[in-house]
DNA sequence: CGTGTTTGACCAGCGC
DNA sequence: GCGCTGGTCAAACACG
């Protein structure tokens, strides 16, 4: 797989230059809008929007969405040359539910992995094991190819795949103290 | 000083 | 053709 979604480069001084060229890359695919790469969705249960699966993320916009009551982040991987897109945001039935979406493969080993892997699996929380997980499998190859949407009873499923359990009493703690930990 | 977040505005796609 | 929604950028700001 010759990088496909990576057409958009990501380019962090690129952008200064002209949207509009931007744009025509973007909209090259217009039969199917932006069918970059792969996407994974699934629901995680946090207090926190912004749960680390091991890489770094730079948010770059807010907003609101019709289907939800609650805005929705957009998150990029700040790795260069890593045009990897997360979009977080809150089920507007369980707003303790966080609807996390990861657009496209990070090129890349996690900078976090790569220094505390092993501490971090270990003190991990629930959610961010949930994160590693579908991402992990993802990279794989154990999700099917194209664009895969789990939702929250889906994920259940995937929990029971990567065999992690679903722990909603370390949640916030464990997600607090984990974030403060390694950073 | 460097990095990341915030916020408003702009643009493109889609539906009516 | 117009309006709405979603997605992104870019400057300013805040924090470590």
């Amino acid at each position: 797989m010759p990088a496909p979604e990576e057409g958009d480069e990501d380019g962090l001084a690129d952008h200064g230059s002209c949207r509009s060229a931007k744009k025509e890359q973007e909209k090259k695919g217009k039969g199917e809008k932006k069918a970059r790469g792969s996407r994974v969705a699934f629901a995680t249960k946090s207090e926190v929007d912004h749960l680390d699966d091991g890489y770094r993320w730079r948010k770059y916009g807010q907003k609101a969405v019709k289907n939800s009551s609650f805005p929705r982040s957009y998150y990029r991987c700040t790795a260069a040359q890593c045009g990897v897109k997360k979009l977080v945001e809150r089920s507007q039935q369980d707003p303790s539910t966080v609807v996390t979406t990861y657009e496209g493969r990070h090129g890349h080993p996690s900078p976090i992995i790569a220094h505390h892997g092993a501490r971090m699996l270990m003190a991990t929380s629930a959610d961010t094991a949930y994160s590693l997980a579908a991402l992990q499998h993802h990279q794989h190859g154990f999700f099917p190819t194209g664009t895969d949407v789990y939702t929250s009873s889906v994920a259940h499923r995937v929990s029971e795949y990567g065999g992690i359990q679903f722990h909603d009493d370390l949640l916030p703690d464990a997600t607090m103290g984990y974030q403060q930990g390694y950073r």
